[in-house]
DNA sequence: CACCATGTTCCTTG
DNA sequence: CCAAGGAACATGGT
């Protein structure tokens, strides 16, 4: 589910869900989430806490809080990982089979669930310092003066999230095939122009993915809760059929009818048009 | 059984 | 010290 438009959907559906919102406890299921942060403390700190706010910094989530008795703001830091999903569900609910942590917030429960376990939920803000700007942020001359200093295929460096925060293996290929432009051209041999014309069609790939997803129905897990599903996948291919490129390896390039190649670039999959991207 | 998957981190190599 | 490449993490789908 999660590159940047995913979880700034995600934030926004959260929010005035859970402000102000008391935490009456917390239960960490699955270990290994919370890393660095010992798995009780975390359940220690929460516990008690009410949500001040929600944001979001790249693909991370950051949960302010107020602890009950001292007043003190704190943050926690969320990631999906690869598989990872939040909703707000009734308690009678029955819990997803990979339930990472839920919190108790009374009638109902927040529930983080990882298929595969490689997000968090943890205490350990640093990742943050590590991100580079958000695409929003960034000038075209400071995109371009960063990618003069690497050599590494312009795919792979756009997933540098020192470089722009945000960008995932999804959003990657898509900002390329609109910009025109290789995923093999090495960085710093993009010119000015094509740098610039790179940031720009990273930003509308991501606004209009954060524009799309915030017309799609949010899909119910179960029942009848507000559950968020926002990745589904049903017949009508809400996700897959606004991407131009990814996954739609020999398949008619949309533009030129040439098929779209798939390349493996640092371990990872690259579609593109070998037409339209020269 | 083999291979692939929206991400990050750690280790090795050069 | 830095850049680059690859494995590891864990589970499920095809």
């Amino acid at each position: 589910m999660p590159e940047m438009p995913e979880v700034e959907i995600l934030a926004r559906h959260l929010r005035p869900l859970l402000r102000g919102k008391t935490i009456r406890g917390v239960r960490v299921c699955r270990e290994r989430v919370t890393r660095p942060t010992p798995p009780r403390e975390l359940e220690r700190r929460l516990t008690g806490a009410r949500f001040k706010n929600l944001s979001r910094r790249g693909k991370y989530l950051l949960f302010e809080f107020q602890s009950k008795r001292s007043r003190e703001t704190f943050s926690a830091l969320g990631h999906l990982g690869m598989a990872g999903r939040m909703f707000v569900a009734l308690k009678k609910e029955k819990l997803p089979r990979h339930t990472a942590v839920v919190f108790d917030l009374g009638g109902r429960n927040l529930v983080y669930e990882d298929l595969r376990y490689f997000g968090r939920m943890t205490l350990d803000l640093s990742p943050i310092d590590a991100l580079g700007p958000e695409a929003s942020e960034l000038s075209p001359t400071g995109f371009f003066r960063a990618l003069k200093r690497s050599g590494q295929a312009i795919k792979v460096k756009l997933l540098d999230q020192s470089l722009i925060a945000g960008v995932g293996n999804i959003y990657a290929s898509e900002a390329l095939f609109r910009a025109r432009i290789s995923p093999k051209l090495a960085a710093n041999r993009l010119t000015k122009e094509q740098a610039a014309r790179l940031l720009a069609a990273t930003r509308e790939v991501l606004n209009e993915a954060i524009k799309f997803g915030s017309t799609v129905p949010l899909k119910t897990m179960s029942g009848k809760s507000d559950a968020l599903f926002y990745y589904h996948n049903d017949g009508e291919g809400y996700y897959e059929k606004r991407l131009r490129v990814y996954d739609r390896a020999g398949k008619p390039c949309l533009k030129c009818g040439t098929q779209i190649r798939q390349i493996v670039q640092g371990a990872r999959s690259t579609y593109y048009c070998p037409k339209c991207q020269r």
